[in-house]
DNA sequence: TGTACATCAGTGAACGCGCGTTCACTGATGTAC
DNA sequence: TGTACATCAGTGAACGCGCGTTCACTGATGTAC
């Protein structure tokens, strides 16, 4: 076999089957498994393989699940940077309108995963806390840069982007909490509510640095 | 005996005990008992009696673990409740103040019990949530009506109540969320913010109200 | 009031189950010479 | 290139543990007559 073609080394085919494995879990996850979410012995056969197979490639079960958290919490997070791109040079009306209702879909479409991440968010064990907790400030900080260049964009000053943007951004949270397990028209009046609120702190936010 | 005398019952008893157990509950949450909160064993024991006791009271773990929540939440609106009255009549600038110090104050000695009351708001057994969801909403109710008496008494019409003060208390659960697990330095900041947020709601209400 | 019987809160021991994990082993893949 | 050995991902079987729960039993309390 000539040199240039791919010879899969040992550890590029270990890499291949960890991955795999978390496809599996993930994939789980999305299927919306409840129980504590994911056992060692469902992974390993949605995997396809043998449960003392999961040990060459993680230490223990936590370290799986703390893959598995990363895991969503990127996606979650390439999601909404992607949603906050499309956006970004609309009227702010307009965006704001388009911007929730792209947020209500994602939502609704990724229900179990943001299940569990909100389930791991209180994980009696530290480690899934401190990940959710690192991501959400990313995902706090994004967002808050990127109304500070909305706002600078259309010449408007304000001293308190961060605050402004955190409260938005838990208002985005507290939907999420309260959205789950909801039905469609409860679910719509919810939003309808959520886009009135942000008005209220987007408003509420000039005044006070006028 | 005299029948003036009270004649504990046996069914009065059986009360007593089932209240001791509940209590003994509460008491391991309080102490901050972590790992999945409560064992049948670790209660019973909290409790001073043999385990498989407690099936005379609580037809099986689920049973007692709604039980505590019910007792917590009913604790907790007790708080809220007493909170707000106190309040009541004061200054609207210097009431937010004092009711935001009020309320950081029960948070962090509250602190165990919230964390127990958040696990089980997505405990993957529904009834839990709905429990929680159906306290949360009326705590929520209750909050807006009082709202609405003091603007009412100052005189200010607002069509948006329960908008607004949906959004306030949405401001306050993220609050207790991003709060657990903080330093006090870092607390502190955030009580902070969350006051400005607070502001921010109100001034952007009467604004879209106007 | 006294007696005979029923009730039932509480108990010690044990069960069954599912979980994460360990172990000895296999066989294909990589390495050294 | 061929051979002998080392590595190591994957496996079937089993372990240990802690959990909620069941069971047969006890003894004090209540009830009927």
């Amino acid at each position: 076999m000539p040199q240039t073609e791919q010879k899969t080394t040992r550890s590029d085919r270990k890499e291949a089957t960890r991955r795999r494995i978390l496809t599996a879990a993930l994939q789980l996850v999305e299927e919306g498994r409840s129980p504590e979410a994911l056992g060692l012995r469902e992974v390993a056969r949605a995997a396809g393989m043998a449960a003392p197979s999961l040990y060459n490639h993680f230490a223990d079960m936590d370290e799986l699940g703390l893959a598995l958290v990363d895991e969503c919490l990127l996606r979650m997070r390439a999601i909404a940077r992607g949603a906050r791109k499309e956006i970004i040079n609309q009227e702010t009306e307009v965006a704001l309108k388009s911007l929730l209702q792209q947020f209500d879909k994602a939502v609704a479409h990724f229900e179990p995963v943001l299940r569990l991440l909100i389930m791991q968010w209180f994980n009696p064990n530290p480690e899934y806390r401190r990940s959710i907790r690192r991501e959400l400030s990313i995902m706090r900080r994004e967002m808050a840069s990127d109304m500070k260049g909305a706002a600078q964009r259309r010449g408007q000053g304000n001293s308190e982007y961060e605050i402004e943007s955190d409260a938005i951004f838990s208002l985005l949270i507290t939907f999420v909490l309260n959205v789950l397990d909801m039905g469609k028209e409860k679910r719509a009046k919810r939003l309808a509510i959520l886009e009135r609120q942000i008005l209220m702190v987007v408003l509420g936010s000039r005044a006070l640095n006028s």
